[in-house]
DNA sequence: ACAATGATTCAATAAATGTTGTATTATCGA
DNA sequence: TCGATAATACAACATTTATTGAATCATTGT
């Protein structure tokens, strides 16, 4: 993951509905969920989540697969994980990981 | 964290120049840096600059030191881990984390 | 006290982002 | 083929965010 893709990610994180709707395709897991069933689920309008999707889509987070006339969405796990692994690597660059060792989550560095 | 301060940190960073000056934080460490330092070290004018410290600040990913006529800046590693650990868990819940294995950074999932 | 320096604030403008309503595309079932 | 459903695309508008130049505030050194 570099510099663009990171923003890109970030970006696409950087707001509530988007964030919600993330963490409910990672809560749906592999089975992923259509846009109407999350519509329904956070309420938000079909054109706003379309959007919103739609940016989730680019930054390479969430993946579409169309069945019929209903398409799937699912969390892009790897994505995410390369996400954490540059902020991790950015944020130990420093050696000062450990500065609160209760919320440390990196454990290698 | 909560999804809000989550949201906030995810914003700040979110922007390919104020991730530039988080870094900048990171590798300079617990010494810090005053912005002029990073203004020249990134080019960027001073009162951008000014206008994305706070950003930084509002978000709790810098802290600020008032020394004499000069700021310090630094990284606040604590609520960068503390976002990481936010996604980490968000990530997750679907227990899917060992999707890519070489990119996995939460080895207690 | 005064000039110089470090940094921020403010107002104005430019640019990007988010939302809503309407229209369009594609699929399914009778 | 026709009506209904799932989903997206488009246009218009409102809101937010980013940048710039000028002005302000605080501190230092003479």
């Amino acid at each position: 993951m570099n510099e663009t893709q990171a923003v890109s990610a970030l970006s696409a994180l950087a707001h509530a509905q988007r964030l919600r709707v993330f963490r409910a395709l990672v809560v749906a897991g592999p089975e992923g969920l259509t846009p109407s069933i999350l519509a329904d689920q956070l309420d938000v309008a079909r054109n706003t989540l379309s959007f919103h999707l739609k940016e989730l889509a680019h930054a390479g987070l969430v993946t579409i697969e169309q069945q019929g006339r209903n398409l799937i969405y699912r969390a892009e796990y790897s994505r995410m994980n390369g996400l954490i692994g540059y902020l991790t690597e950015h944020c130990c660059q420093g050696g000062v990981c450990e500065v609160s060792p209760s919320s440390a989550i990196c454990t290698t560095c």
